[in-house]
DNA sequence: GTCAATGCAAATCGTTTGCATGAAC
DNA sequence: GTTCATGCAAACGATTTGCATTGAC
């Protein structure tokens, strides 16, 4: 198989975390590094089938794979009430979510004076902070 | 059934829905009234199984006791990542809340400036905001 | 050639629903 | 007596697991 250059860093990354290079694996990654959004499991095989339609991935491979990914800290996800578990791509900015609860729609913010009250708190009480998920419902300006 | 004054003013506040009042309905209420922590479907079934032996309350109840209960405002849940949807008493006042990933214990916090800094979010953006949730993930004190 | 990763189907978990019975009003 | 709430079991959607096959190394 020819590599161009996007999928050799997609092999190296995953190599460097001590994992098997496969396809699945690759197309998996490469979806959620080149989208901006917040996809689920069902979401992502949706587009596997639909960017990579010679390749048939299982759903059971899709879920494995994002545990890999995430454990191995190259994808992050978040849980949103119902929507269920989602991922994003690790390397974007640490951000908040105003989500729509009419139309869905996720928007995302960074407030730098909030991200520091946060380990404020944490250090007056002694907590280590691993991470943090902040999410404020309601509608959006479209939807009121 | 002679009514003691606990079980008076949970009828009140039931029939005050227009919910016809059962003693399901008064048995999850007052746990959730009389209980600090946050508790799901499962954890309730528990309480209720270990405090009145003798009712049987059957899992479909419970949930739909909650959602009930939660449209009437009488309590609220947030959706915790691996944890699931968990309850409380709605009467506490708003607050956030810091998570151990090692022993699960949930610590409450309270910040009136995150507090603003949201609604200023919200503001700028046309948002309207009908509730919002935080969660701090990692290791509480006694946990590292 | 060895061992890990995959696809498939079955299993599991949390939650919801249909329906006949029982309780509140 | 009418209507609503319950318990049970079946149904459900999302995720996980067991196992034989395939592919990476």
């Amino acid at each position: 198989m020819k590599l161009d250059s996007l999928e050799r860093d997609l092999k190296e990354l995953i190599q460097s975390k001590g994992m098997r290079y496969t396809e699945q694996r690759a197309i998996i990654l490469e979806i959620l590094l080149m989208s901006d959004g917040h996809l689920n499991a069902d979401e992502i095989l949706r587009v596997v089938r639909d960017k990579y339609p010679e390749t048939n991935i299982g759903i059971a491979t899709v879920y494995r794979t994002l545990s890999f990914l995430e454990e191995s800290n190259l994808i992050s996800s978040i849980s949103f009430g119902l929507e269920g578990k989602k991922y994003e791509n690790v390397s974007k900015e640490h951000h908040d979510h105003l989500i729509c609860k009419a139309c869905g729609t996720i928007y995302e913010f960074i407030d730098a004076d909030i991200e520091a009250k946060q380990e404020q708190i944490a250090k007056d009480r002694n907590f280590e902070i691993h991470s943090h998920s902040m999410q404020i419902y309601g509608l959006c300006e479209n939807c009121h």
